[in-house]
RNA sequence: GCCGGUGUGGUGGAAUGGUAGACACAGGAGACUUAAAAUCUCCCGGUAGCAAUACCGUACCGGUUCGAGUCCGGUCACCGGCACCA
């Protein structure tokens, strides 16, 4: 039988979209699974071989969940708003909606001929109206308890294009697409203080099944520390605080070090003597870009605070002062105290401007550089009541001190910041407030929403850096909802991430005009039991998506505290590097492509570009093999979590494997049931994939089913053999599993599709074979095997091994001290001369 | 620098502390064919040997163990993230 796969993948298509077979059911009574991958920015690229590599696997586990008789949801939608494709309608004079559509469309015809199990009713696109009339209401929410605030913040501002820039815009600290200079502008911005969660979002992270590395990021992104803030007099009579995690050293305090920002210098301009001075490197500050500033190795600068010291809580020394950039505002208090012995910024600070270097903890030598106990069993010197004491008991103790002494007081620090929730620009949700002149910010009524972006003329930013919205004063003029008077409404508009902070709840109902989501359909559906997504996105999607459930779960419109039961995530697919060395012969050829390319020409696989004409195209893979075999190959190409280097080659095997699966049907035995030959193989390789699908190491699990294949070839099947594997291939590939199933005839008797058809079981008795092979060793090296009964006892294992001619060459002239025996394992017989 | 991860054949990759290299790609041999492709069968880490077999082998050095790719200590390389966070 000859597998046409696009036949028979169109056949299936069609015959799903018009019977609808993975439609979720909001309210039935069977246990219900909520499966969700990370939906897809609609680039006008289209899909990416990256793209189906977790889309698969899940698609795998939801299937697998259907036949196991579970209410599946397992939904796909667009996260639309963004960049390229502004700057796409930008270069080509088309509107971003018109973009955007096309792209959606685009998207859609790929993953359908993908064969994915989702429920294409509930496709939601963050663009549209009535989506983000409920990410404006979010908004409000947050708005009206305070959560969202108007601060002044630094924007990466590009001096040749003269526009706001995103972080990911900025490479090297220059403009990525002209390459001018980027440095920062003071720009008044909407933030969320997604801080004030960030002990629930640390705290709660124990409860979830996420993989750990995931966590690990998080928790480290957050940066909760412990420390105290510690209360300097000065001559200025301002008293300076400073936050500090080793408040045990502060007998080694020998300066401290304000931040240029810092508001306590302008209030002191009268009393400092070097005024010009510290003005000028203030400035000089304030022009640096933030890669400049956070440049790697660089030399400490800095200028003396002249006529103004410090004092210590303790001792009551007088403690020079200074400005530095090396310290942070938005960090802490903005003041550090320096302890040079024991902080290796503040040693090269001190060495440089020829402060006292104090050693408090004994065990390195601070002439050299700083110390940093790796452990806290160090023990204090030269700081008075604490000589004597590990550090361990010296911060406690210290920080006791300094509270009752009224210095100090305890101190948690995030490394968290606030979110920057504005854009200048065009594609993005318009942020329903307006700012009249007698009410300030007033939020739009709730009838109001959504508030329509509208179409303007151009999507370019404004020279000032204001976004395109700017210009339209017909729209930007307005009454205010609270006075009606004239106001303005805010022209910035929302960050990509905004819509992606709650799609997962609007898949749950997504036809709802009266509100965001149901009671009912959020008590049904909610939490995601299982979300797969890329490890980028870990301190950014997720964090937020996790912040905003959180806020949804206080106000009680949701019913769980956390959004996603679990997180994994999927490794990147590479391409292949055509600068590689391993692609030339000479020496010299691979010297010059090291010498052109640097370290990249030293990597076999690299991410895709365009540039490098390394790009796989989904759309190819399938018109030359068949989405089955797209499907198979990407979850075949190695293990899910790590990055995998695409081979035009390998894929070959995939096919070649469909092929041979396909042609059993031309084999079958007329015997129904499992074959008695095939019971074991059969029962294990139910086994393997079952377990296997739930860990999605999907290359194994098809591993297993290649060399249950080829037992087949070699010991023929029966029609309930073909059966069981025809159920096994389905949730991999449901286009030639549904064929084949309909062919033997399976459909007609059950009256059901594969699909549909329970999930095979197996039977642990039935795993075992009737006879192991053992190894062998003497000892500890292997000296052969043994095929002896399952379950055979050390007795009768030693018996049939010493029969060998190599166990026996091995022992011979020894005698047996002892035997280590694993029972269908192995047996080491421990050998020693025979006296 | 800090945090996390990874180092296994020509290649992608398998191995709850128990026969290293499953499964596949590439390569080789054979069958079928006028021929090629496809398909089917077999071989395929290194060294020595006709072979049986022996020795070596999971980045490197050391340790624990009857037994280590796997556990522990140290070193190196690469990948990802963060980066003057006091």
């Amino acid at each position: 039988m000859y597998y046409d796969f696009s036949a028979i993948e169109k056949k299936w298509q069609a015959r799903w979209e018009e019977t609808k077979p993975y439609a979720a059911v909001t309210g039935d009574p069977r246990p219900k699974f909520y499966g969700l991958i990370e939906f897809p920015y609609p680039s006008a690229a289209g899909l990416h071989v990256g793209h189906p590599r977790p889309f698969t696997a899940i698609d795998i586990v939801s299937r697998k969940r259907r036949m196991e008789g579970y209410n599946v949801l397992f939904p796909i939608g667009y996260d639309a708003f963004g960049l390229p494709t502004e700057n796409f309608a930008i270069k080509n004079h088309i509107h971003p909606a018109i973009v955007t559509r096309d792209n959606i469309a685009n998207f859609t015809r790929q993953l359908k001929m993908l064969g994915y199990g989702f429920d294409w009713d509930r496709v939601v696109d963050t663009t549209d109206p009535k989506y983000y009339k409920w990410t404006q209401w979010i908004f409000l929410q947050m708005y009206k308890k305070g959560l969202a605030y108007k601060t002044t913040m630094p924007i990466n501002w590009c001096t040749s294009c003269k526009v706001g820039l995103a972080n990911e815009e900025v490479v090297e600290g220059k403009c990525e697409r002209c390459g001018g200079e980027v440095v920062r502008k003071e720009k008044s911005q909407w933030m969320l203080a997604i801080t004030k969660y960030a002990d629930r979002l640390i705290d709660d992270l124990d409860e979830l099944d996420y993989i750990d590395r995931v966590k690990v990021q998080q928790k480290n992104w957050i940066g909760r520390s412990y420390g105290t803030d510690a209360t300097f007099k000065t001559s200025t009579g301002d008293d300076v605080t400073v936050y500090t995690t080793r408040v045990d050293t502060i007998f080694g305090v020998s300066y401290m070090v304000v931040s240029p920002e810092h508001p306590l210098l302008d209030k002191w301009q009268d009393k400092i003597a070097n005024w010009d001075a510290v003005a000028e490197y203030r400035l000089a500050a304030s022009r640096k870009s933030d890669f400049e500033r956070g440049e790697l190795n660089k030399e400490k600068t800095g200028v003396r605070l002249e006529g103004v010291e410090a004092y210590h809580p303790i001792t009551g020394d007088a403690i020079p002062m200074f400005v530095s950039d090396y310290v942070l505002m938005g960090y802490g208090t903005g003041v550090v105290m320096g302890v040079p012995g024991h902080d290796q910024r503040d040693w090269e600070f001190a060495t440089k401007f020829g402060l006292p270097i104090r050693e408090v903890v004994a065990g390195g030598d601070v002439t050299k550089e700083a110390f940093v106990a790796k452990d806290d069993s160090a023990v204090m010197v030269n700081s008075g009541f604490l000589n004597g004491m590990t550090v361990k008991e010296a911060i406690p103790a210290m920080r006791q001190y300094a509270v009752a002494h009224g210095w100090g007081k305890e101190k948690v620090n995030y490394k968290l910041r606030d979110w920057v929730f504005t854009r200048q620009r065009y594609w993005g949700e318009p942020i329903p407030l307006v700012n009249c002149p007698k009410c300030g910010w007033v939020p739009l009524d709730e009838s109001e929403l959504p508030l329509l972006l509208p179409n303007v003329e151009s999507y370019e930013p404004t020279d000032d850096g204001e976004s395109p919205l700017a210009k339209m004063t017909d729209w930007v003029n307005t009454t205010c909802p609270h006075c009606g008077g004239p106001a303005k409404r805010e022209t910035d508009t929302m960050p990509n991430w905004a819509g992606s902070c709650w799609y997962y709840l609007r898949y749950m109902d997504p036809h709802n005009d009266k509100e965001f989501l149901s009671r009912e359909a959020e008590e049904y559906w909610g939490p995601v039991d299982w979300y797969n997504g890329g490890m980028e996105h870990t301190t950014l999607h997720l964090l937020y998506s996790r912040f905003w459930h959180k806020f949804l779960y206080d106000l009680g419109l949701v019913h769980t505290k956390e959004p996603y039961a679990k997180r994994t995530s999927h490794g990147m697919i590479l391409g292949k590097n055509p600068h590689y060395i391993g692609n030339v012969d000479t020496e010299e050829e691979k010297q010059a492509l090291i010498a052109k390319y640097g370290s990249m020409a030293t990597r076999p696989a690299v991410k895709m570009s365009k540039s490098l004409g390394n790009v796989v195209n989904p759309d190819d893979v399938i018109k030359a093999y068949g989405a089955d075999t797209m499907r198979l190959y990407i979850m075949f190409i190695g293990d899910f979590e790590k990055t995998a280097a695409w081979s035009d080659e390998a894929v070959k095997g995939s096919k070649r494997f469909l092929d041979r699966c396909f042609n059993l049907q031309d084999m079958v035995s007329e015997e129904e049931g499992i074959s008695k030959a095939n019971m074991a193989s059969i029962h294990k390789t139910i086994k393997k994939v079952s377990t296997d699908i739930e860990e999605l190491k999907m290359n194994t699990a098809i591993a297993a089913l290649m060399t249950l294949v080829n037992e087949f070839y070699s010991k023929g099947l029966s029609r309930g053999d073909l059966s069981v594997l025809i159920r096994l291939l389905s949730p991999f590939v449901p286009h030639m599993a549904e064929e084949m199933w309909e062919n033997m005839g399976f459909a007609k008797e059950s009256g059901k599709m594969a699909m549909q058809s329970p999930w095979p079981e197996y039977d642990e008795s039935k795993t075992v074979d009737a006879q192991v092979e053992m190894a062998v060793q003497v000892n500890g090296k292997l000296r052969g095997t043994v095929v002896v009964d399952t379950d055979s006892d050390e007795a009768a294992v030693k018996a049939a091994a010493l029969e060998s001619d190599r166990v026996k060459k091995a022992t011979e002239g020894m005698s047996v001290v002892k035997t280590i025996f694993v029972k269908n394992k192995l047996i080491n017989l421990i050998v020693k001369p025979a006296k």
